[in-house]
DNA sequence: AATCATTTTTATAACGATTACAGATTTGTA
DNA sequence: TACAAATCTGTAATCGTTATAAAAATGATT
């Protein structure tokens, strides 16, 4: 997975890091669409000396370049994904996990670009509700 | 218009108050997406009292009541819109402008709703990229 | 109309995610 | 090894948003 994380940068231009790598491959092995922190508390340990401000660099250097997806759902923290192919994502308003959503005809979005666009460099489905197991948990334990 | 603002208001069980009123009929008259900033900035000069904490306010409970839409597009502030019809944005990150895009079977969104979603309360398409206006005047004055 | 409870608005302070910045460290190259 | 460029780090600043508590407005009751 080192190597795959690898090959992603140098595929997009971009210099292969202990803090590139690590961040690449942390969200190539993780399917969670983590938040900043997130990253940032999972890779301290390893890695003592990162600094916040490498995950904030290094996630937009990865966006920008193309290697990672930026996910605006959430108005209060910023998700990314390592997963590039086309899909939509569904935030839970009570757990605040975002998730994956299989699109099965995904060339909708291609066919449905704006008129007014020259060119695009990012488009984005998302959801926003209250998961089952969210759901389920708030009917069985009476809470409002 | 101040007739319709108010019966947005009732329909979905806001009181309207001055605020309220000027607020909802402010985004039913502005197809420009506009942010708490634009709003505050325009309402302010007609109601001298205004306070921004309100527009957040107003903006948060008609959003939270449906009479209006919350745009995530723009990390960097959050747009709101008038226009509850089911449709999608772009968002040009030169002029930092979102428009309105028609989506001819905007049913697809419907159908595609996430598996593990017990309740939907909110979806959105989103495309993120340079409008051609923006594309033309780069090209035209040669700067990179 | 006066009183009182409730709702709404307001101003200020606090919060928190993100960005700016400038110095330290690492890397690549000669 | 030496040097320039790239990268990383820690701190401070920024700015959109939220919390809070007091002030004002509203509505109902007498």
């Amino acid at each position: 997975m080192q190597q795959v994380a690898r090959e992603r940068l140098l595929e997009f231009g971009i210099r292969p890091s202990v803090q590139r790598l690590a961040i690449m491959k942390y969200l190539l092995t993780h399917r969670t669409h983590p938040t900043v922190d997130e990253i940032y508390n999972a890779l301290a340990p390893e890695i003592p000396t990162l600094s916040r401000t490498t995950v904030y660099n290094t996630l937009h250097l990865l966006y920008e370049k193309g290697a990672i997806l930026l996910i605006s759902i959430d108005p209060s923290n910023a998700h990314f994904d390592g997963y590039t192919h086309p899909h939509a994502h569904f935030l839970c308003t009570k757990c605040v996990k975002v998730t994956d959503v299989e699109i099965d005809d995904i060339g909708f979005v291609e066919r449905n670009k704006p008129r007014n666009a020259a060119s695009i460099a990012d488009s984005e489905l998302y959801y926003v509700g209250i998961c089952k197991d969210c759901d389920k948990q708030s009917k069985t334990t009476n809470n409002k």
